[in-house]
DNA sequence: AACTATTTATAAGA
DNA sequence: TTCTTATAAATAGTT
């Protein structure tokens, strides 16, 4: 390489490291385009710095997606699995979580009660009845605001 | 490079084309570890010849596939992109209907209850006063049930 | 960022 | 394919 041959293990000042880091990406990025144009090859090619900066490189005839589409196609790898698990997972707890909100909304209109013990069916007329009070209250104030639109603001159409 | 300076564009000759790709691809193979232990780097290099042939190169300390996550949340880039849209709507549809429903229950129970017109709130009051009596009615059957076993079958405790 | 002494890569030939 | 070797290219250390 240059003056005195040097050993392929981690350079450990943190200046000379991101020197050679730029030096030698841009060397990389150099052969890796020869290549492509030399064997009319496909290639991908990201590198991560330890300083966490990200570098790329892909053949002028396609990009980095496709090339990873290819490389599952090929090494029938898949990398998506674990991502399309977690959505799955997801989903499913979400749907579970709709379900229970069906269940409950059925028993407050009063299917379903085969499920609940007498306890719970006593809470939940006490807590309707409690419902149906509020619900009563706003109907009242809604009421009373509309007499009071209409006596005093009979123009306004609402 | 060797004998002769060469120009950079596709080896017409398929036999040299197939040649400099194989030392070249060794070449750059060397280079990408190279620059991963000196320069405490990740590396993902794939590569696919005109022939379909394929290669990689990935780091010591990781694998293509977390190169390629790290890629997507770095760039921000989506590759699953296509896999997940379907699926994103399908979330998205499903946390929907999930609000909705939350917001039929906290109605039942006397909360939200300003979005709500007069018509309605007389409509849901109406159907919960149904349900209540679904409700008791429900209740005295289970009564009697348990007044039953306690008579008829005192020895199972439930 | 440039320079340059050396090492390394490699094209062509065997 | 593999080896050899002349030459081009890359680059480590320096300025």
């Amino acid at each position: 390489m240059g003056r005195g041959k040097i050993e392929i293990k981690k350079i450990e000042n943190s200046t000379n490291r991101q020197v050679t880091y730029s030096k030698r990406r841009n060397g990389i990025f150099k052969k890796a385009h020869e290549l492509s144009v030399l064997c009319d090859a496909k290639v991908s090619l990201i590198m991560l710095s330890g300083t966490k900066k990200f570098h790329e490189y892909t053949s002028p005839s396609t990009t980095t997606k496709k090339v990873i589409d290819e490389y599952q196609s090929i090494t029938g790898i898949d990398l998506w699995n674990t991502h399309y698990q977690k959505m799955q997972a997801h989903l499913r707890r979400l749907k579970d979580v709709n379900n229970k909100l069906r269940t409950e909304i059925r028993q407050r209109m009063g299917e379903d009660l085969k499920d609940l013990s007498w306890e719970q069916m006593y809470n939940l007329k006490e807590n309707m009845h409690e419902a149906i009070a509020l619900i009563r209250e706003r109907k009242v104030s809604v009421l009373n605001y509309c007499s009071f639109l209409r006596i005093f603001l009979p123009n306004i159409q609402n």
